[in-house]
DNA sequence: TTCTTGATTTAGACAGGACTAATACTGCTC
DNA sequence: GAGCAGTATTAGTCCTGTCTAAATCAAGAA
């Protein structure tokens, strides 16, 4: 496993470095066409809850081991190596969430936190295994798609619930997997990848969303803006 | 879980030192009643492929947080405290182990390993589910017995096969879990925890031990004398 | 009782990671 | 183009854990 050697701070840095390239293209406008974005030292000093000196540090040194693109004040992005590691680390979080809601029960909202604790350990053996017994599944409990094992990456829709239109209906492609409270709430109101809604109507600027859930006649849930930005919808 | 707090080298250094206080009562004579049996500084450092001053810088710390009572010189031995912790950490792996190899198919011979590498990261709700979904076991696939979640450990056989008498038949109770060479051998022969055997015959002193495997027609397997130390019977 | 030897511990370094305080750079404004 | 605000980096510490080399202890041999 390319994993091998590395550290489980070096691991999250990367993983944290991956989450951020995927998300920038949402605030930047460009930064398309293979140009690699880069992310600010800050952003992964706040994802991973870690001053940013610690992050210039750490920085540095998968810079040093080509895992990462690195110039002082211009942030740093994944090298090709340092994105596979990324992708192998993506690929047994998700497996692993996957298995634990599938195959032990554990409740959705708590899936990603356990899957954090043990995906650094996983063996790829073991990997094989979960993949197999699970189906060979193609997307976690959250809609995310799973990277294959060789490291590639299913394109998936990036359209935001929050950019769907009045009226109009879709289907719930992914919620996010951290923040439990929220996936609590989209859990009890069936919000929940593959399901089908309709924005009924919206609050005032940035206000809440109004949508409506298939099969559900009760009154629409209201959702916020920064949840419906995180939804991705198709 | 008692866990918290306690990093993965600590917590190996505990599972070390539980491990040999069980062991010790096999080479010296006395250490029963209730008398912690002290482990000595170079045991516990060549169990862990460590040298000698990180085992005593460690005994040091852990004595510090009250895991362990450790006197210069004298070894070390597990506190109440100590004791629970790595009781809780046998119990993971334990678990693991039989998780490993009865719901995902993993060989006998590497499940120590992959569960060594999860152990210290497996949340007590985690473990519950695998429980539940195992049946609530009492002992794993090597026949080592399970620890209670309270950290209660039932007391088991302590005759080694060595010490069984010519013609005389045996219940193998457990094998050892690592060495992963020797297990797969032990499979492939029919050595397993709830088999009955007959030992046929020694060798010169030291020698191997001739073992008649029940149901097994062909000829006896010889079995060194290590490993044989290593097995335990009923 | 003294000596020798082998096990242990102390001393001193180092690598990985993280933090705070202080300094330097960038980019925007005027 | 100069000044400023905010972001990043350097400096200097600390804590874990590990190592090697050097000093020390404990116990059996003489």
């Amino acid at each position: 496993m390319v994993v091998t050697g590395t550290s489980r701070a070096a691991l999250a840095y990367l993983k944290a470095l991956y989450a951020l390239e995927e998300e920038s293209p949402r605030s930047g406008a460009r930064g398309r066409l293979g140009t690699a974005r880069r992310v600010t030292t800050s952003a992964i000093a706040e994802r991973l809850a870690v001053s940013a000196p610690s992050a210039t540090n750490m920085l540095k040194r998968l810079a040093a081991r080509d895992l990462v693109s690195y110039e002082p004040y211009k942030g740093a992005s994944l090298t090709r190596k340092g994105r596979a590691v990324a992708l192998e680390i993506v690929r047994h979080h998700r497996l692993l969430e996957t298995y634990l809601v599938e195959a032990l029960g554990v409740p959705w909202e708590e899936a990603h936190a356990e899957a954090e604790a043990l995906e650094s350990n996983l063996s790829e053996s073991v990997e094989e295994r979960m993949f197999a017994a699970l189906g060979r599944p193609r997307f976690d409990p959250h809609g995310h798609s799973i990277p294959t094992r060789n490291g590639a990456m299913p394109k998936t829709s990036r359209r935001s619930l929050w950019d769907v239109s009045d009226g109009e209906a879709v289907l719930v492609a992914q919620v996010p997997d951290s923040h439990s409270d929220a996936l609590r709430y989209l859990a009890e109101v069936g919000v929940l990848p593959g399901v089908r809604v309709t924005i009924e109507s919206r609050g005032p600027v940035g206000g809440p969303l109004f949508v409506r859930v298939e099969d559900n006649e009760d009154a629409p849930v209201a959702l916020s803006k920064e949840i419906t930005e995180a939804i991705w919808v198709h």
